[in-house]
DNA sequence: AGCACGCCGACT
DNA sequence: GTCGGCGTGCTC
């Protein structure tokens, strides 16, 4: 009898004792039951008898393993890093389903197209052949490029020599659905129907794009993050596009920054990773321009489109309940009477974000969070966070019926078009397009100019190629800069720059249109649009004034418990024995959360910023230890590394 | 994660 | 008197 750790995708460590008669191979899945339910886990090695009676596998699946030792080891490095127990992390990063799920009987070869091909412009064959000098062993490239640069061909050429060497290609990408351009273009210049990976796939389709990719049977797969993790032997190059978004970042367990494990799979595998945006992160910035990651720049937009210009709107003298400000209005009538569109940015959806009674002034809250209500055009309540609805029947004070709205969302501002510029609206946000489907036909009616004004939130700022959009009209800037976040300037910075790079992508040129209350606002002086590098040599030394990264590793800390005099009691014992235990790291709180109360727990954070990463993992394994001690029932405690968000 | 066991509130 | 709420604990 031979006795193996197998290691299973539960929220737990995950590693358990089988016996076998036959031999099985790290890597290998077997299916075993466990807790009187049949599951699928990976085999992690052999051990010795355990002195405690143990099951019997019941099948093993493959006959080669599947998962290979640098696979292993890089979920092993994922779980070490983010603390979070071996188990956990493999339910995490794969999905339980597919993990179980069978190859198809038949291979599944990619249907051949006919290929389009294009020449590359000089700049971007000689970052092409720069990347593909050396392609076998690991390094990391960044491609900052302008919107409309071309990365993309840079992209496809790299998939073809990668393809050509019999090898295969992972293209990351931070929302897969919304991105239908992208398929025609690869399609075209690969002259196959590229296989895509996300989780909103059926299961069906899912577990066969695992398998067509594993089995090596198609030389790549565009994918969101779940796509990181499909075992492939023959993984020649990782490209992570937009490798800004903060999408990236995963929330649930474990919480991950996927282009962070790109790099760190990229280094195990020893494969090239090209990271690419036209507005870096400022933390890859600064690791290209320090020469951890080989630096690429694309200055211009190719076939001799120009960048736009800008024009900020001071509407802090006539503000008034008005939508839009009298010129922005203006230039926007002239915009459409010329037959050329327009695409107007706001970061809220809904109708409008708060409800105010109007006989005694309470703002109605969501009864779970302390968050006011967004109302709905459809006139229902609904809270963004825990995900509440009710429909108003009155305040939740004085129970008046007569209300008013304060601040505008994007179905506001679709109604207040709506009634200037009849049929000629679209909307596109999180509500909008909650099928494929829907997203695909509202920018056909834009792109097919049914329609001449597109409202939106941040769905519309990535990736849409508009070549008659000659107006854009940027309307929240305020409420993402005013943010209580160390990144607010990079996200108004990076909305700005991909929002404008959607205008005066074709012939004619583009302006942008910021209305806004802080005409005076850093991040609104033109100057930092005027050059690639502006915005990075005015965010680095703030940064580093203010301790905060590159220059520093953060972790926050989340305290959330149904008692909050109880939450902040054990929050404030934890932070105080950390802080005593490691005076030289910084330790900021705990205080309440932005978010005081989500879904009827009241939160504490603290923010832990250290000089590098050395003593973090001791530091949170130590507030874990001491919360154990410390906690009372119903008291959660959630420690992130590298946060990005903050409420 | 799931699933069982276990102890306190509103119903036939 | 029971149905069921989900808090705690265990799974080789």
């Amino acid at each position: 009898m031979n006795f193996f750790n197998i290691l299973l995708p539960i929220a737990a460590e995950g590693i358990f004792t089988y016996s076998s008669d036959n031999h099985a191979l790290p890597g290998t899945r077997v299916a075993v039951s466990f807790n009187n339910r049949k599951i699928v886990g990976i085999v992690l090695g052999e051990t010795k008898e355990p002195p405690f009676k143990c099951k019997e596998i019941s099948i093993i699946l493959d006959e080669i393993p599947l998962f290979d030792k640098q696979w292993l080891e890089f979920i092993r490095k994922i779980s070490e890093y983010y603390l979070t127990p071996l188990g956990s992390t493999l339910f995490g990063v794969l999905s339980p389903r597919v993990l179980a799920s069978s190859p198809p009987k038949r291979p599944c070869l990619p249907k051949p197209l006919s290929i389009v091909d294009v020449d590359l412009s000089a700049e971007q064959k000689a970052i092409a052949e720069r990347i593909s000098a050396d392609m076998s062993s690991f390094y990391p490239h960044l491609i900052h490029g302008v919107t409309g640069s071309g990365k993309t061909e840079i992209y496809m050429e790299l998939i073809k020599r990668v393809a050509a060497i019999g090898r295969q290609t992972l293209y990351l990408v931070p929302e897969i659905s919304l991105t239908p351009q992208l398929f025609e273009l690869l399609s075209a210049r690969l002259g196959i129907a590229p296989s895509v990976f996300h989780s909103k796939l059926p299961h069906k389709a899912r577990a066969d794009a695992f398998w067509q990719f594993a089995l090596g049977e198609t030389p790549f797969i565009v994918g969101a993050r779940s796509a990181l993790f499909i075992p492939s032997e023959k993984l020649g190059m990782i490209i992570l596009d937009e490798e800004h978004e903060k999408s990236y970042k995963q929330e649930e367990t474990p919480s991950y920054h996927l282009r962070d494990m790109a790099v760190l799979y990229a280094k195990i595998k020893k494969i090239p990773i090209i990271l690419g945006s036209a507005t870096p992160q400022v933390e890859s910035y600064f690791n290209a321009a320090n020469g951890k990651y080989s630096f690429h720049t694309l200055p211009n937009r190719i076939f001799g489109a120009s960048m736009p210009t800008f024009n900020i709107i001071d509407i802090k003298k006539e503000y008034t309940k008005k939508i839009m400000a009298e010129p922005l209005l203006q230039e926007l009538t002239e915009t459409v009477s010329r037959g050329e569109q327009a695409i107007i940015f706001l970061n809220r959806k809904g109708y409008s974000t708060s409800l105010y009674c109007k006989v005694c002034g309470a703002l109605q809250y969501c009864p779970n969070c302390s968050v006011p209500y967004t109302v709905y055009r459809s006139g229902r309540l609904l809270c963004n966070y825990c995900g509440s609805s009710a429909r108003y029947s009155g305040c939740s004070v004085c129970g008046s019926t007569e209300t008013y709205c304060a601040g505008v969302g994007t179905e506001r501002v679709e109604e207040y078009l709506e009634e200037r510029f009849p049929n000629q609206i679209v909307r596109i946000d999180a509500d909008s397009v909650r099928s494929a489907g829907r997203l695909t036909r509202l920018i056909a009616d834009f792109g097919s100019k049914k329609a001449q004004i597109l409202v939106g939130t941040q769905f519309i700022a990535k990736g849409l190629h508009f070549p008659d959009v000659t107006f854009v009209g940027i309307l929240g800037i305020d409420n993402i800069l005013s943010l209580p976040d160390f990144r607010a300037s990079e996200r108004g910075y990076q909305l700005i720059t991909q929002i404008s790079g959607r205008a005066g992508r074709g012939k004619k040129c583009g302006i942008i249109h910021i209305q806004t209350m802080m005409p005076n606002h850093p991040l609104l002086n033109t100057e930092i649009y005027g050059g690639q590098n502006a915005f990075y040599d005015y965010e680095l030394p703030r940064r580093a004034m203010f301790k905060y990264p590159p220059y520093t590793k953060l972790s926050r800390f989340l305290f959330a418990g149904g008692d909050e005099r109880v939450t902040e009691e054990v929050s404030e014992r934890v932070v105080y024995n950390i802080k005593k235990e490691f005076p030289k790291v910084i330790v900021l709180g705990p205080a309440k959360a932005p978010i005081s109360k989500m879904n009827n727990l009241y939160r504490y954070a603290a923010l832990i910023k250290s000089n590098s990463n050395k003593n973090i993992a001791e530091l949170i394994k130590r507030a874990a230890a001491i919360f154990e001690k410390e906690k009372t029932a119903g008291i959660i405690f959630r420690a992130d590394r590298d946060p990005y968000y903050f409420m």
